[in-house]
DNA sequence: ATGTCTTTGTGAACGCGTGCACAAAGATGG
DNA sequence: CCATCTTTGTGCACGCGTTCACAAAGACAT
């Protein structure tokens, strides 16, 4: 998972749960691959298929909605396509401001699945001067001087992050002083925003470190079940004593981390 | 979100919950800030406020790594560092395969984050001859004939699919034919894969789409409630009758979506 | 019109995740 | 050695999300 919600714990936001929501986009994707195929109706049974997802749950989540199937047939592909796009707010134009236009940033202002719903790159903003003016996917990058005029001009109301992680706060403070009351944050921080900011993360380094706590597991699931060295590396906390507070890196050497594939025995 | 792994619906893979695994990335990156501030200890309540959790919450987390904590004291940092990379695997090397070689697979290669943890980028893979032998991130990309043997040459376990969403599957048929059972997609579809087989997505669009339906409601929450236009747009199913299975569009005229801010009728 | 068959919509049970609140553990000071 | 204070670790309750299973609804055939 690359994501997750910031603040709004659980709103459960117009009735919608919020995990429904979270799906309705898988949906409309599927459903706009059968629209395009022209198919009128579809079941749950193969919607649910396409979508990656349970039948059964796929019904509970359109009963949110309303009651748009007919039983004995399924639903109708066109008038669902339709009433999940309104429900998202697609059937509106939504100007999206991209901020830090390195190669993330450059890639998202390239990639084409913003524009296909209804999401349009209104700007791109970077802190560098030298890339002021220099076009990228067609538009002209601006200074975060700027940054405040263009989102009050245009009208933005979501924003992307895509800086380093030290800028990542900064620019987020200034969204969301511009008015910006949405944020897409790449950057590998959490960002504290005010009441009534949402804030979605996608963190590619965490989906890897998830992806690999998997693999470790499938690797050494035939073992004695995990490890087995006897030779203690990393030191145990050897009751801390409070001593000093000075001491700083104690005895571990390397800062970047304890690597190498040393065996540690669990400490109790 | 920008994520949800395919299979594997719940599997508390070693008495650690999966929601508990997706979070010790985030403490692990509080923790190594601290660790290069030559912190030595930290308290639940501290650790939990920079990573933007609840200290309950934290405190049960680490609860199932055992019990590293000293009461009236805290965790002591570096000790934690190590071991929850222990934990995720971390303390090992991942060699990672890069599949798709354009704006975003070129962003990715190019990404730190990826390198700074243990993953390190073994090869990238094109489709497009002309690509093969440039250098993207100062690698080489590789033709997608060598696929294979790239695989089991470098002993590679983890694959990223950044292609687009056509070739995602048979990209990913290709991996997990050739050993891979951990795979990243960007790609913007559901990939099926065999038991065993780990599948995390991180879709950008479904991101942005999410944002947009709370932004919707944040516009919309002062007015009567929801729509109140009366005029009804997209036609309602009018009984589907089964209409020989012919009349591709029907009424509704461009496929794109009936896009512009039409109001619509609740439909019941 | 009646019966059969398909598929939806949902009531109910279950399990996971979250958060509260507190007892146990250890540090610290006298 | 005892008292006090801090902070962990966790039992418990609650709520959300998922899944099952089935009744209701409508299509379709005769």
């Amino acid at each position: 998972m690359a994501t997750g919600r910031t603040h709004r714990p659980a709103t459960r936001s117009r009735g919608i749960p919020e995990a429904t929501v979270a799906r309705l986009p898988l949906y409309l994707r599927a459903l706009t691959a059968l629209s395009e195929r022209s198919v009128p109706t579809v079941s749950s049974e193969e919607l649910a298929t396409a979508a990656g997802v349970n039948s059964a749950k796929l019904r509970k989540d359109f009963s949110y909605l309303g009651s748009y199937g007919t039983r004995g047939v399924g639903y109708d592909v066109e008038y669902l396509v339709y009433q999940i796009s309104r429900e998202l707010g697609l059937t509106q134009d939504w100007p999206v401001v991209i901020v830090g236009i390195g190669n993330l940033g450059a890639a998202l202002a390239n990639y084409g699945g913003f524009a296909s719903r209804g999401f349009r790159v209104a700007a791109l903003i970077d802190a560098d001067p030298a890339m002021a003016g220099k076009p990228v996917a067609g538009i002209a990058v601006q200074h975060t001087d700027e940054l405040e005029k263009i989102i009050d001009d245009n009208g933005v109301s979501i924003g992307v992050i895509a800086t380093p992680a030290g800028a990542a706060q900064q620019v987020c403070d200034r969204l969301v002083a511009a008015g910006i009351t949405s944020i897409l944050n790449f950057a590998p921080t959490v960002l504290s925003v005010p009441d009534g900011v949402d804030v979605r993360k996608v963190d590619l380094s965490i989906e890897l470190q998830i992806l690999a706590f998997h693999e470790q597991r499938k690797a050494g699931e035939d073992s004695t079940g995990h490890e087995e060295g006897a030779d203690a590396v990393p030191q145990p906390p050897v009751a801390p004593h409070r001593t000093a507070a000075g001491s700083p890196g104690a005895d571990s050497s390397g800062r970047q981390g304890p690597d190498g594939d040393v065996p540690a025995v669990m400490p109790a």
